[in-house]
DNA sequence: ATCCCGACTG
DNA sequence: CAGTCTGGAT
């Protein structure tokens, strides 16, 4: 059993390490900490959407609610805002359950000046955000060293055999967050999402370019191309 | 397990 | 046209 688990430990040492390799890029929020409010909205809403027309909502949001508290007065135009991103009405509940929190908590920079801990207690209070987000938000805003796991991520971890077939995210974040070294597990989280969009896609995976070739057993993908 | 629901890709 | 998009709540 201890020798099954160094060995699982080694495995995801390895596949990290290809996978920096890699993906070199730094995370985007870096580039966007000085607007907090984008990089919030931008996580917010990002869960089952089209990154393209996040960042066009996230935009015009921004653009006619400059401080989140003005979307308190005005629900219907922020859900109407929202419709290009389909599910608005529920995207508009999380939305001005941020307003609301930010203003409560009074205004961004004080709560960006909460604890970890505290924020994250109070980004779960908002309808729409889970576990999942909110761990984004934390490593996106407040280096969270933590390891937020979504669909790609569990999909690859199947596909690797580092967990069983249909393994929840809840589960591998359990499994796979301890094992990722300390400090890398932000750009780690990124380099799956980027590699489970571009390579190891949930169809016709591009296993002959993928960066894990030979640490991985997963059928070769009959590549189309 | 199922629903939420629009844009975008092949 | 079907499948997918950094899930969450019921």
């Amino acid at each position: 059993m201890r020798v099954e688990r160094r060995s699982l430990e080694e495995r995801v040492r390895l596949i990290v390490e290809r996978l920096l390799e890699w993906y070199r890029d730094e995370p985007w929020w870096r580039r966007e900490k000085a607007e907090p409010l984008r990089v919030m909205l931008s996580i917010l809403l990002s869960n089952r959407s089209n990154r393209r027309v996040v960042r066009r909502v996230v935009a015009e949001l921004l653009e006619r609610y400059p401080r989140l508290e003005d979307m308190l007065g005005d629900p219907d135009g922020v859900r109407k805002a929202l419709q290009p991103l389909g599910l608005a009405a529920l995207r508009a509940r999380a939305v001005l359950g941020l307003a609301r929190l930010l203003a409560e908590t009074g205004g961004v920079e004080s709560f960006l000046g909460l604890p970890a801990e505290e924020a994250r207690r109070r980004l779960l209070t908002i309808p729409g955000v889970g576990e999942k987000t909110a761990d984004v938000l934390l490593m996106a805003l407040w280096d969270a060293d933590v390891f937020p796991v979504d669909t790609h991520i569990a999909r690859i971890a199947s596909r690797l055999g580092l967990v069983e077939p249909g393994a929840r995210p809840e589960q591998v974040r359990r499994l796979l967050e301890p094992l990722i070294p300390r400090g890398l597990r932000a750009r780690a989280h990124l380099a799956m999402i980027q590699l489970g969009r571009e390579v190891c896609r949930p169809r016709r995976p591009r296993c002959s370019e993928c960066p894990l070739r030979g640490l991985c057993s997963f059928p070769r993908g009959t590549e189309a191309g």
